[in-house]
RNA sequence: GCUCGGGUGGUGAAACCGGUAGACACAAGGGACUUAAAAUCCCUCGGGGGCAACCCCAUGCGGGUUCGAGUCCCGCCCCGAGCACCA
């Protein structure tokens, strides 16, 4: 007999064995164009950071590559692609703290950001990776760019840009800290800049009643709620007011309280404001404008401060009441909210109040309650309806608030003064980024034809390699310091022109790349019409709820647009999508501050990948995240440990059903249902626990059955990849345990024919009786009523009721 | 301020539709093996009482509904996330 060394668990090794046959078979490389049972598996490709891969990324990751090899055992082709999202303002402030190109660091984090994730053992298709700064990805982005504007959906306006005066430049809202610049703490204000938008507004309306289409999208709810309040949907009226000639137009959504409206404001920056202003007020208007327009865009929206404000000297009438309103300014009216002005209700609404208590406005109530009047005096705004009446409102006193707004409306519109609207929150889309690192807005502009979209042929518009990638104090983006690059022949007259200096944004690079993954090896399109139709769209997304509003609804705008211009089959991208949790370590975030970051590469050396993503899975529920305790690795270390010993010991023989416990059947067929459902639900915690009982009462039976092992095996799979191919391959598998069935059970098995039911007395367990499957309550009461315990509860009293729960359990009421 | 999500042992957490609260795991303590340590294996492990069989208390706090509440309802407190002068 010859000696079988122990077989020892040595993931160090393993691993990267595994990971290599992966790349050689092309294993993880499906077939896009002749799949069978298609499954785009997809999460947020992740930004390439300097720091490396963190701890949240490795379980966005693992959460979604087990849900990835979960449904190739149930026999889908999954095509799980990875890619990075590389541009825009995170690499460029990184690049200029450092003083490094953004085009060399970008490379080297991508670099180590492959070796990381191939470290965790992803079942990423690697021959399709791609990086959205690559001339082949920005060019179909800027293809997008003039898809939406020969839509018609990109237009270009104004709009105020947060200005550094000191570092002379534009600042993201994230880099004013307090109204002031991050790295120079100099006072902000708001400039106006020409900038390009999107009109997703357009679209407010589908975005929202998709939401609530199950056959469109099941998501996360939390997600589509953040959706839902971002898009803002809002009933109401515009009301035209009479001023000085001309008419100030509002928008409000209690037209009921017209009657209390007794003053208007505007937005300091309202194009009548000019017109209205007497001459004596005059110079503390335009000082006011001044100050407003010196803000920084984050302050100025601030909410609880002191109002402010100004009497332009003007009055508007109130088409209600006939009596003259006087016309003020304040900055807490936006110009870019509804239309940029309001009537002001004091008597109901907070901010007017406030406004008019500080200035000796009049103050109307208009609304009352069951026990108000119509005289009680309001001593804060008082904004509740239900069960309201108005009152001080001529012939409308009396009517509910519901009937109020209705007729008032009503009697608006023909008398020509306004009309019921609805007004939605969601702005349109500036794409517009006076930066560097990000594609070239394709646009050229010419004295004679205007702004002149840059011929399809053209692309890309490659971004000029310029050393001096530093904003600077010309107020427009580095790009136009590049001569060549700037000076462009007009691709219509081929007069002289200029080049669009501005980059899009990130946004726009992250709205599209689930399209681009299908078609990377095809040069010439962005979209593979037979891989779109085949693929798309995308089955299970799985990301973190910090793109609930904006990636996720710029992607399902783009696909709006695609789909009306005939691009593509469908307009709602993600049909599924899950929110998964938050990782923290010993209950708090972690953050460099704080000294708490995990380095996953140091987990990986230390405890392997197998047993890294199976802790991961383990620590909470995948949507809810867990907290990450280093000892915690122990745990399904081990499990991995004892498992492989018993796939060491397994029997080469296969046991037959009769041979085995039956208590050793019944959990085998329960844990495979659980496991299956659980990984269906991303239960993924409660599976592995599973797992680890099913393993627990074999090592307890002394049972180490094939056909068990088998199966754990496979299960265990998708958390434990490479350990479970060894294994596979141990127990004399081929190729890789991914082509291999996903376990099915035997119903009638997942329960014992005998079980334990509970008996209560008066809602108190008092002790279990153990019955057949199934038993009727006589035969169970007649057990349980000859238990002790039970007897000495009872206490000789009479049974008053019995409630009986088949199976679980018995309740006797004395 | 508004809107969500959440408060269960020393810790991370389980608990299907209202039906035996604490599965699974970590940590801790004790024991076996070992010259020793590590690893491994076995036992204990919400609190209190009792020699014991057992009994009482316990899912953030206070009420309620129910035969029965971690789960449902009402009112609070605390933590986390998002939105925020949105008319």
């Amino acid at each position: 007999m010859s000696y079988i060394p122990p077989m020892t668990y040595t993931p160090e090794t393993l691993e990267p064995m595994w990971q290599q046959r992966w790349a050689e078979r092309r294993t993880n490389e499906p077939d896009l164009d002749q799949a069978e049972k298609p499954f785009y598996n997809l999460m947020m490709f992740p930004y390439p950071s300097a720091e490396g891969l963190h701890v949240g990324n490795c379980y966005a990751f693992t959460g979604s590559d087990v849900y990835g090899r979960f449904m190739r055992l149930r026999g889908h082709t999954v095509f799980e692609p990875i890619g990075f999202d590389a541009f825009g303002i995170q690499s460029e402030n990184y690049a200029l703290k450092v003083g490094t190109h953004p085009g060399i660091l970008i490379p080297k984090n991508i670099k180590n950001f492959t070796r990381q994730l191939k470290a965790l053992g992803g079942m990423f298709d690697w021959s399709r990776v791609l990086s959205t700064t690559e001339p082949a990805y920005y060019r179909w982005t800027q293809w997008l760019f003039l898809q939406l504007y020969h839509a018609g959906k990109a237009y270009r306006k104004k709009a105020a840009v947060n200005w550094c005066p000191s570092c002379k430049t534009v600042l993201a809202n994230e880099q004013v800290i307090a109204g002031a610049c991050e790295r120079c703490g100099t006072a902000v204000e708001q400039r106006e800049l020409e900038q390009w938008f999107f009109k997703i507004t357009d679209y407010a309306e589908r975005l929202l009643q998709n939401l609530d289409d199950q056959t469109k999208m099941d998501w996360s709810s939390s997600t589509a709620l953040s959706q839902r309040n971002w898009i803002g949907r809002n009933t109401g009226a515009e009301i035209d007011f009479a001023a000085g000639g001309s008419a100030i137009r509002v928008f409000t959504t209690r037209p009921d309280t017209l009657f209390g409206a007794t003053f208007m404001v505007l937005a300091p920056e309202h194009p009548l404001v000019d017109r209205l202003t007497t001459p004596e007020q005059r110079a503390a208007v335009s000082a006011y404008q001044k100050a407003a327009a010196a803000q920084d865009v984050v302050s100025r929206k601030v909410g609880d401060k002191d109002k402010t404000g100004v009497f332009t000297g003007g009055h508007a009438q109130n088409p209600a009441t006939g009596k003259p309103m006087p016309v003020w300014i304040a900055d807490y009216v936006l110009m870019e909210y509804g239309t940029g002005a309001i009537m002001a209700v004091p008597g109901h609404d907070e901010r007017d109040f406030a406004f008019a208590t500080k200035f000796g406005l009049p103050i109307v109530r208009v609304i009352a309650g069951p026990a108000d009047s119509a005289a009680t005096p309001l001593t804060e705004a008082m904004s509740e309806t239900t069960g309201c009446r108005l009152v001080n409102s001529g012939a409308y006193d009396g009517q509910s608030v519901a009937d109020g707004t209705a007729a008032i409306v009503a009697w608006l519109e023909q008398a020509g003064h306004g009309k019921g609207v609805i007004k939605y929150r969601l702005h349109d889309w500036c794409i517009s980024r006076q930066r560097y690192w990000g594609p070239p807005i394709p646009i050229i502009y010419c004295d004679a034809c205007g702004a002149v979209p840059v011929p399809e042929r053209d692309l890309p518009v490659l971004l000029p390699n310029i050393d001096d990638f530093r904003p600077d104090d010309s107020g427009v983006s580095p790009l136009a310091r590049h001569q060549e690059w700037y000076h462009v022949p007009c691709p219509a007259c081929g007069k002289p022109g200029r080049r669009e200096t501005d980059v899009s944004d990130n946004f726009l690079d992250s709205a599209w790349y689930f399209y681009r993954y299908l078609s990377t090896e095809v040069g010439d399109r962005a979209l593979h019409p037979d891989r779109v139709k085949a693929w798309l769209p995308v089955p299970m997304y799985i990301g973190g709820n910090e793109h609930a509003v904006l990636h996720l609804m710029y992607s399902r705008f783009i696909a709006m647009v695609l789909q009306e211009r005939g691009q593509i089959h469908f307009d709602e991208p993600f049909r599924r999508f899950r929110a998964h949790g938050l990782i923290v370590k010993d209950g708090s975030k972690m953050s460099k501050s704080k000294g708490n970051v995990v380095n996953p590469d140091e987990i990986i050396a230390r405890w392997g990948a197998d047993a890294f993503r199976l802790f991961l899975m383990f620590i909470g529920p995948f949507e809810e995240g867990g907290d990450f305790r280093d000892a915690g690795l122990a745990g399904p270390r081990r499990f991995l440990d004892r498992l492989w010993d018993l796939v060491d010991q397994c029997e080469r023989r296969t046991l037959t059903g009769e041979e085995l416990h039956r208590d050793i059947v019944v959990k085998w067929n329960a844990t495979k249902k659980k496991v299956t459902h659980d990984l269906e639900s991303l239960g993924y915690n409660t599976a592995i626990a599973a797992l680890m009982e099913l393993l627990n009462a074999l090592r307890d039976s002394n049972c180490s059955s094939r056909m068990i092992v088998k199966d754990m095996v496979i299960m265990v799979a998708p958390f434990a990849p490479h350990f479970a191919e060894e294994c596979w391959e141990r127990l004399g598998g081929r190729d890789t345990v991914f082509q291999a069935q996903w376990p099915t059970w035997d119903e009638a098995l997942t329960q014992d024919s005998v079980i334990e039911v509970a008996v209560q007395v008066n809602g108190k367990t008092r002790g279990t009786v153990r019955v057949a499957r199934g038993a009727k309550e006589e035969a169970v009461q007649q057990r349980a009523i000859q238990d002790p315990a039970v007897v000495r509860a009872i206490d000789g009293r009479a049974i008053r009721k019995v409630i009986f729960v088949p199976d679980r359990l018995m309740n006797l009421v004395v």
